[in-house]
DNA sequence: CGCGCGTTTGACATGACTCAAATGCTGTGG
DNA sequence: CCACAGCATTTGAGTCATGTCAAACGCGCG
């Protein structure tokens, strides 16, 4: 079977995706970190059809929630988010933060409900990816899969290497590394690696790091005693990238 | 092009394979957890063909060591492994133990190396899965890189609530996790849930754990003077599922 | 059988937490 | 546009869970 088959259709469907400025993919600004790296333009026209676009969510909705049943992969388009889960008696741990071009769900491939919660720290858009067509699609389009196969495993590794971080750095080990952290991904996506904004809040940083409010809070005004920060509310500013990064453990 | 052109020449090799006492897939004892489940049998032939069975390994021996170029995922066949990652000061985390059925190596998937070491607890024998054939054939076999997402994906799900356990738990909750995980994961391999053998030292464990290997001890004879386990050597016996469950916190 | 590592037990130290209170910021309604 | 309410952040003081250090014990391997 030959894919033009299917190709006239499609073709006047992203016009009308066009028209309601569902940007596709291959005009995305999003276009070098997201799932079409790879893929070959034939297969971008594919994926175009499957994906849904331009999903808003504002400060502190829900993207989903733990046991809604499992139906879509997510790309943050704009914004961010964060994702938490929670023991049985209510204490709650911030797994991890999400930024444009960033999977969220990938931990609930091929079960029957999201294993977290995913929540908007800001208003943010997302790509939906719904993931009985990703599967199908998938078949036809092994690169696709490998994408996806890529993106998990980088995930898995970034969360070993948080294992390390909860397991066995002091305080202010577990803030500067996280804060290089941000400080990369950022800098991958094209803004400043030295000037960003905190959208998530110092309890959001405190949970996720394993420590208390006060804890980061004490930490940050003896990194800025040090000159090794300025902060201004979620502002933040690394003065020295490299003793910041030789404090990390 | 049909699959029969490549299977006389497999069925020889299949043969040969048995000789050697390199158990197909299809005759082997962890079929049911293992990589192959959902695949039909004509794929079946092409991964037997891939697999390269039966590497053994001593206890503390590597599997593979940082910045070793990755080449193959593995699969436990027998025996026990754990895996570790370090800070630049030596420091170093337990990032997980795998058991037979279980994949190694998952998070080094695209990278040029793999990003932890993989030990062994105990005398032990893995399948490898060479990584250039598997994405080859993968192409091919759907099923099989669907596999793989699910498996990257439940080893994900797993590491976010081990997250949780290092983040918000205490040293009774983190025990009393990791136990009733363990026995979890040995009553889905047909082993009993109640008693089980620690074939990691308690230097692992509470590494693992984000502990000191004293609050391990500590721990333990206090749940023995609870009633909770009988612990001797290496051996524990859980006595009291319900109520250890009830301490994960 | 003995050596050495792994484990247990005890005493003490401390990093980070908790509680409390002051201060600052933000969004909302009049 | 301002003022206030309510939440987020900061700062300070005291406590505690778990770590560190030290020493005894015992099991398993050669």
């Amino acid at each position: 079977m030959s894919q033009s088959d299917t190709l006239t259709p499609l073709i006047v469907d992203l016009a009308k995706r066009e028209k309601k400025h569902q940007v596709v993919c291959e005009a995305c600004a999003l276009y070098r970190l997201c799932l079409p790296l790879g893929l070959h333009r034939d297969d971008l026209v594919v994926l175009d059809q499957l994906v849904k676009r331009r999903q808003s969510y504002k400060r502190k909705q829900d993207l989903f929630t733990t046991n809604d049943t499992f139906s879509a992969l997510y790309v943050v388009r704009s914004g961010s988010f964060k994702t938490t889960i929670s023991t049985s008696n209510g204490r709650e741990q911030v797994t991890g933060f999400y930024f444009p071009g960033e999977f969220i769900g990938l931990d609930a491939i091929h079960m029957p409900s999201y294993q977290s919660n995913a929540i908007a720290l800001e208003s943010s858009s997302v790509c939906a990816l719904p993931f009985d067509n990703l599967q199908q699609v998938g078949e036809r389009l092994p690169r696709l899969q490998i994408q996806l196969l890529t993106r998990l495993s980088r995930e898995l590794a970034g969360d070993k290497s948080f294992m390390l971080l909860l397991g066995k750095k002091t305080a202010e080990e577990k803030l500067a590394t996280y804060l290089i952290s941000l400080s990369k991904r950022f800098q991958d996506r094209g803004f400043s690696a030295q000037d960003f904004r905190l959208t998530m809040s110092r309890n959001d940083i405190a949970n996720h790091l394993g420590l208390a409010v006060e804890t980061i809070s004490r930490v940050l005004t003896k990194f800025q005693g040090l000159g090794l920060v300025v902060i201004n509310g979620k502002d933040i500013s690394l003065k020295d990238i490299t003793k910041m990064e030789a404090l990390c453990g």
